[in-house]
RNA sequence: GCCGACGUGGCGCAGCUGGUAGCGCAGGCGACUUGUAAUCGUCAGGUCGUGGGUUCGAGUCCCACCGUCGGCUCCA
């Protein structure tokens, strides 16, 4: 008696009756076996120990696969569960998912007690013994009342199962679960260990805890139940977990990598801003090497404003609260502004926001639809009470400068408009070297204002400007804000991190808040579309997006000094300021320094500095009117290259907008 | 705002179970005159985040506050 079941590559394979998955695994051959976690029978994620049947298509899921990961995460979740519930007799458990590189698992403490960061160690080293222990992972399955009583101690269990029994009654589909936890309409299902432990889950899990053991504790945090402020803060532990200690290793070297990039520490080592405290959280001041790389930002930007069809206008950092209840940024945001000032008996806010300022520029005299789209376009700075916790460096401050502008447009010319800023937003964020992008087109939330077919029009104008300019895009499903749909691109930096930038809204309100008009070719009033949208987002963050992203060594065009001449000896240095002179009037930022250590000090000096060019002249130079180059990323330095053409290799790079060295010399 | 951790000269750190602060880098000065990622010497610099408390005595222990970091929530 044998069964068949068909294999992912189309053939298909011949077990005994009752066989499992694994040991289908185990006839395909003993890497397989080695690797299996888990298996996909007809669709569904299984554990290893299924029986299969005759007609069944079978997937092996490794544990190097993104499922087989999960899986393990998963199951390293439930050990870590295990261990806390060891240490802390009486402790509940809540959830504990798979995320991205790892897991996390919440808990909530007998008397209201916390993780410290010690205890990390000691949940690590029980786990290490359930590991050592293999105990197998056995599968259960319960009717609704029986989980409830298996899990009569564990609240967070029982809410959970009631609140699947509850709003899913008994259907046939029995497809209904809450969030990956082992409740279907029609029971529960649980997986228990031989110690005793048993926790509600969906699985599968690989078959036993001996698979498991690249992991490490990585945190702790609180995190609020549900995810909802309101609802009791947990206890969470953050762990991560890979299928070798190779890839663990691999992992925790990206992020050191990431802390060597962290722009907070680059901006103290290149001396380009800080948050003095005597100013307050989140409001940075900008050396004077961090304001050259705002300002040199900030032109570029205008510069392509101005020969893109856009107007610049300027507008103050305070209005009268009337403006904001109008626009009502008062009544959504209030709690996010700064509070109000009073004067002559006006209240007075900080500006969250440009777009009224802009709305007002537009509705200052009657428009006509020959001025239409307009471009208003401004570097404004706009303030947001940012609570304490969500401060990070110049990622997220209290003060902003956003690339922003507001569009007026008639309707017709929507769809046209959009994909003209697409394909503006590629261009720019091209120049900066930034080509790995990915949008997110959010559509309509619960809570919104304004007309359900409205949403639809400008949610689908945002679509087609996102397909016509070929990037690839996800929608997020109620994620816009609520007075419009919006589309967000990403970009992917150099370690592969995300970082959300521009931002397109279709306003469908302000309009109408503000009664904005224009006069047509049938000379009859019609109220235009608005968008808003900032290609940076915000100069402040994408500043710490760059940093990141080239770990301080920005493009050559952006950096704050674009080479050095350094003196062999102190007599050179005539020469050097010569070079140094010749080169300044060649636009190059440049400075020159004094010979006082050895020439392989002032390099190393030269090259934390992130100096792109770095020129060293010595007696072949003056003798010969050259200067040896050593260009950041070049594997060696390039000697006697003659001054003219140094000037104009620089001239070319910096005007190419390229990473580092000349055009025809690619390094990097 | 909530949970946890951390605050020692500009930066990075040491300072054990309490006994009146130390190192490296950076900085000043002097010497060295250097051909591609750290020359040597010397000097100066800290009321140990702030304010209370315990103690004969607090950088070390306790409390409060401020700030930073990691998360949660939030992000127009």
């Amino acid at each position: 008696m044998t069964i068949t079941v068909a294999l992912p590559d189309g053939t298909e394979r011949s077990l005994a009756a009752g066989a499992t998955a694994a040991d289908l695994a185990a006839s395909i051959g003993k890497r397989l076996a080695a690797d299996a976690v888990a298996a996909v029978v007809d669709g569904r994620e299984v554990d290893l120990s299924t029986p299969l049947a005759d007609g069944q298509s079978v997937a092996i899921v490794t544990r190097q696969s993104p499922e087989g990961r999960d899986v393990l995460r998963h199951s390293t979740a439930h050990v870590l569960a295990q261990a806390v519930c060891d240490l802390w007799p009486g402790a509940h458990y809540a959830i504990g998912p798979p995320i991205a590189d790892g897991f996390y698992y919440d808990f909530s403490l007998p008397g209201d007690g916390h993780f410290s960061d010690e205890d990390l160690g000691r949940i690590e080293a029980r786990m290490r013994e359930i590991v050592a222990e293999d105990q197998p992972f056995v599968r259960e399955e319960h009717s609704i009342e029986g989980g409830l009583a298996l899990f009569a101690d564990q609240p967070y269990k029982v809410e959970i199962i009631r609140g699947v029994a509850e709003s899913a009654p008994a259907t046939e589909s029995g497809e209904v679960a809450d969030a990956a936890e082992g409740v279907a309409a029609g029971g529960v299902s649980a997986y228990r260990n031989t110690a005793g432990f048993v926790d509600l889950c969906r699985g599968p899990h690989v078959p036993s805890t001996g698979r498991l053991g690249s992991f490490k504790l990585m945190r702790v945090a609180g995190a609020y139940w549900r995810g909802d402020e309101k609802r009791p803060q947990l206890q969470r532990i953050y762990g991560t977990a890979w299928e070798s200690d190779a890839a663990l290793g691999e992992h925790l070297h990206r992020l050191a990598e990431a802390e060597r990039r962290d722009h907070r520490k680059i901006g103290a080592e290149l001396d380009l801003f800080h948050f003095p405290p005597e100013i307050g959280g989140g409001l940075p001041v900008f050396h004077p090497n961090g304001a050259l790389v705002r300002h040199l930002l900030e032109s570029y930007s205008e510069q392509e404003h101005l020969a893109s069809g856009y107007q610049l206008v300027w507008t103050p950092h305070l209005a009268k609260s009337t403006l904001f209840e109008t626009s009502g940024h008062l009544g959504w945001y209030a709690e996010a502004m700064y509070p109000p000032m009073e004067m002559e008996g006006a209240t007075y806010h900080l500006k969250p926001m440009n777009c009224p300022m802009h709305i007002l520029v537009y509705a200052s005299r009657a428009r006509s639809y020959r001025e239409l789209p307009m471009r208003l376009f401004e570097l404004g700075t706009v303030y947001r009470f940012e609570r304490s916790g969500v401060l990070h460096g110049l990622a997220r401050v209290r003060a902003l400068t956003q690339d922003d502008s507001h569009i007026f447009c008639a309707p017709e010319q929507l769809r046209d408009e959009l994909v003209g800023l697409v394909s503006f937003v590629l261009r720019m964020l091209g120049a900066f070297g930034l080509t790995d992008f990915e949008a997110e087109v959010a559509t309509r939330p619960d809570k919104f204002v304004g007309d359900e077919q409205e949403w639809e029009e400008a949610t689908s104008a945002l679509v087609e400007a996102v397909e016509a300019a070929g990037m690839p895009y996800v929608m997020a499903v109620g994620e816009g804000s609520f007075y419009a749909p919006k589309l967000d691109i990403h970009l992917r930096d150099a370690i592969g991190r995300r970082w959300q930038v521009s931002t397109l809204q279709v306003d469908l309100q302000l309009p109408q808040r503000f009664g904005l008009e224009y006069v047509g070719a049938d000379n009859v009033r019609h109220r235009p579309y608005m968008v808003h949208r900032a290609l940076f987002g915000s100069v402040e963050r994408f500043m710490a997006m760059l940093i990141e992203h080239y770990a301080g060594a920005l493009p050559v065009w952006l950096a704050p000094v674009q080479a050095r001449v350094l003196a062999v000896r102190g007599d050179h240095e005539q020469y050097a300021a010569d070079v140094a002179q010749r080169l300044a009037a060649g636009s190059v930022r440049v400075d020159v320094g004094p010979a006082d250590e050895p020439l392989g000090a002032r390099i190393r000096r030269a090259k934390l500095d992130k100096v792109p060019c770095v020129l060293v002249v010595g007696d072949d130079d003056i003798a010969a009117g050259t200067v040896g180059v050593n260009w950041r990323g070049a594997s060696r330095p390039e000697r006697g290259v003659p001054v003219d053409t140094l000037v104009a290799d620089l001239a070319a790079v910096i005007g190419s907008h390229l990473g580092d060295g000349p055009p025809g010399k690619v390094l990097g």
